[in-house]
RNA sequence: GGGGGGAUUCCGGAGCGGUCAAACGGGGCAGACUGUAAAUCUGUUGGCAUAGCCUUCGGAGGUUCGAAUCCUCCUCCCCCCA
């Protein structure tokens, strides 16, 4: 891959604001040569969520700058669970799951890096279970443990946290396998160094203190220099947490998280936050973000910066396609969605404008004979938990049925109002949709 | 081992025999305003129902016409002194 770059590494994770620590040297050995680098990724689940996005980014401006990402699936350290900002002790995986889930992330990992063989300095892709499980407890103890001292890993933030649990109902104690994580880990980055001449560990920045047990290995096993490089973690300006909703995770896998709903989280992303999130999770450059910015202003009400943010996350992991559907549907639902539009829909477009919309199913006979509001969306359906919450809504005008405001509590609901002879629409508040089915 | 305090509706926290479905704050939901933002203001926030009824105040009993409020026992929390 040729250098996207104009200006080095370290200056572009500067001004995108991604450095928190760095460990002196780093810059130097960047500048005179292309080194290998790589983030380790927890193989918990078959998917990665927009949590682990600045990792993969990081490795992203670091193959666009020219040198060799790697990617580490910690598939033995998952089986660990590192003790990192956990207050308690983690579920293991087993094997299967491990590849399984090994094998979904490094699809999604390719829309961001480029791994293929005839790229110069493609990346790669790297199991620590493929190494790690050949190991022999007695080995690892012998070769690996005798070089690091109990007293260096208990002075780590993350295991002192967990070690002094008397005064913190919260904490579990640590068990050995946790407090081996750091080892583990650090010998990851010693296996990286002698196989792939890996020079770099980066990672959020509640992973500092593993990478370093790192590179103290290499500096003592190896009498070698390898280097740290670690990324703030993001906040959300009003202090929430970032990539959460109230539906959980923010998952790049569409059967976890629709590529509509994924559009939308971007969409929603405050003023405050979006041109921090521009420069973390696009590859725009300086002067297009400070352009982008400056449009945003003079027109916030366009919110220019949420959009192209939402452009460049959907396109790049969703496809063109799935991005085009998901500004249709946000359109019908939030602009000035009518009934006519909807009824307009094939099934094809119904079914991807409210793919993540929960359904209700009901007999059409019940249609057939008539049924009042409250009956059928908290006896024969539980849109709603109780008849008091539907009789609120009413009351408050939260309540639409097939995108028109339902405000007499006495209208019954028949056939009439289905659309396509198939489907009603529920709507609560401005953004809040249920469909009822009938079969 | 001794002494004391407490457990209330999503959370915090009032109530201390009837006027309590339970103050107030937070959160949630909705409306207005807007940019699918933020802030603000308003309404609403146990269930069923038009008045009214039913189920709730750690658990089980009891006193009373009437108990979240009083008594007994149980469970769990906290504090102080040893």
């Amino acid at each position: 891959m040729q250098k996207f770059l104009s200006m080095n590494f370290i200056d572009e994770v500067k001004w995108r604001g991604m450095l928190h620590t760095i460990m002196p040297g780093t810059e130097e050995i960047l500048k005179e040569n292309n080194i290998a680098a790589y983030v380790g990724i927890d193989p918990t689940a078959d998917s990665l969520h927009i949590g682990h996005l600045v990792s993969v980014m990081l490795l992203k401006h670091f193959q666009r700058a020219g040198h060799n990402p790697i990617a580490l699936i910690g598939g033995a350290t998952g089986m660990i669970g590192d003790p990192s900002g956990k207050s308690q002790e983690r579920n293991l995986l087993d094997l299967k799951t491990l590849r399984h889930n090994q094998e979904s992330i490094k699809k999604q990992l390719s829309k961001f890096l480029d791994f293929s063989e005839n790229c110069e300095n493609k990346a790669i892709l790297v199991n620590n279970y493929d190494w790690m499980s050949r190991f022999s407890f007695l080995d690892f103890i012998r070769d690996v443990g005798k070089h690091i001292s109990v007293n260096y890993m208990i002075a780590k933030d993350s295991v002192k946290k967990r070690m002094n649990s008397n005064d913190d109902k919260d904490a579990e104690g640590l068990s050995f396998t946790e407090f081996s994580y750091q080892l583990v880990q650090g010998y990851d980055f010693l296996h990286l160094y002698k196989e792939h001449n890996c020079k770099l560990q980066m990672g959020g920045s509640d992973q500092w203190g593993n990478i370093t047990t790192g590179t103290e290995l290499i500096r003592r096993m190896l009498q070698g220099k390898a280097y740290a490089l670690t990324s703030p973690l993001i906040t959300k300006a009003d202090g929430g947490k970032f990539g959460k909703t109230e539906k959980g995770n923010i998952w790049l896998d569409p059967e976890k998280t629709s590529p509509y709903e994924f559009y939308q989280f971007w969409i929603n992303t405050s003023d405050d936050d979006a041109e921090k999130y521009l420069k973390i999770f696009t590859v725009l450059n300086k002067e297009d973000i400070e352009n982008l910015v400056k449009e945003h202003s003079e027109a916030p009400h366009i919110r220019i910066l949420q959009k192209k943010l939402a452009e460049r996350l959907t396109l790049m992991v969703h496809g063109k396609n799935a991005y085009e559907t998901s500004i249709a549907a946000s359109q019908i639902l939030f602009g000035k969605g009518t009934k006519e539009q909807v009824q307009q829909l094939d099934e094809k477009t119904f079914n991807a404008v409210f793919g993540g919309v929960p359904r209700f199913s009901i007999k059409k006979q019940i249609l057939t004979e008539g049924i009042t509001i409250f009956d059928l969306l908290a006896e024969e359906t539980q849109v709603f938990k109780s008849k008091g919450e539907v009789r609120r809504l009413i009351k408050d005008k939260g309540l639409s049925l097939n995108m028109e405001k339902f405000t007499n509590p006495d209208e019954q609901v028949t056939n009439e109002h289905l659309i396509n002879n198939k489907y009603l629409v529920i709507r609560q508040g401005k953004k809040k949709y249920s469909i009822i089915i009938t079969e």
